[in-house]
DNA sequence: ATGTCACATTAGATATAATCTAAATTCTTG
DNA sequence: CAAGAATTTAGATTATATCTAATGTGACAT
């Protein structure tokens, strides 16, 4: 995706294109590595340092919000991100907490009857276990 | 579960049965409220056992270890804690953030070629939108 | 029964993650 | 340009969780 259609899709979602809020997105969508807001604030002043922590942190709420971005919470760790691009799921590491990408695949609905009264946005399938890096380590020991 | 069944299931993962640990546990099998640390910790010393924060986090640390508990992540508030009784998943309500049971049914695993040389623990299924308390709250406005 | 030692608890300090505040800046629109 | 809305900012503050070092407890060997 380029700048331009980086921008149009900001617009697309009511909000401005500042430069802050581009170097969000546009970091998020370069790594597929699920950073956090701190490596995301870090890596985006790397660059041209003009961001702050509350903007960072601000931007991504609302990137969230809009639905271009996702959060994907990690028990004991900072929140991690990523682009929404291509639909998948999620693996996350028991050891490490890091969170790696699978390959999509349709995921079956529950019964309307156990949903009751809720109204359902999503469904999403996480994969918990060990990592290659850290299954590897778990077998040589 | 009686106390006694409880009392085996502690030893049965190498935890003593303490006072602080017991009160944990029968809380939160007594509740299917999916609590967060600091209300049971609330909870268990409004009665009789004092015990600490500090104790309060570690027992729930070790319970989560030894498979007895499970830990939610939840996106922007403190996690949250269940006995890990029946099969089943969880419903995470977009506004208020809180965790509801959804009957279980089975998930299709990944083809193994996706998961590479992770090792695979346990795939879970989250379903998130808006509880039937907001969105009866957010059809009459 | 007594001693020993690993396990467990405690209060408070500390660390980490995220949000809030109020002022300044930038953008958009008329 | 003027005015108002959206955005950014530094730093303070809150919320959540963990660490520390001293103390307590109980299982078990003797
Ligand atoms: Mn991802
Ligand atoms: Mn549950
Ligand atoms: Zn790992
Ligand atoms: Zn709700």
């Amino acid at each position: 995706m380029d700048a331009e259609a980086i921008k149009r899709s900001l617009e697309g979602s009511g909000l401005r294109c500042t430069p802050q809020r581009y170097a969000v997105i546009e970091f998020l969508m370069e790594h597929n590595r699920h950073p956090t807001a701190a490596e995301i604030f870090e890596a985006v002043n790397r660059v041209d340092p003009r961001s702050s922590r509350a903007t960072t942190y601000n931007n991504l709420r609302d990137l969230v919000q809009a639905g271009l971005v996702r959060e994907v919470a990690v028990e004991g760790r900072a929140a991690r991100f990523d682009a929404k691009g291509m639909r998948h799921h999620h693996f996350i590491c028991d050891r490490c907490g890091n969170v790696e990408d699978i390959e999509w695949y349709d995921v079956p609905r529950p019964a309307s009857g156990s949903l009751g009264q809720r109204i359902l946005r999503e469904c999403e399938l996480i994969f918990r276990g060990l990592c290659t890096k850290c299954a590897t380590r778990h077998a040589s020991r």
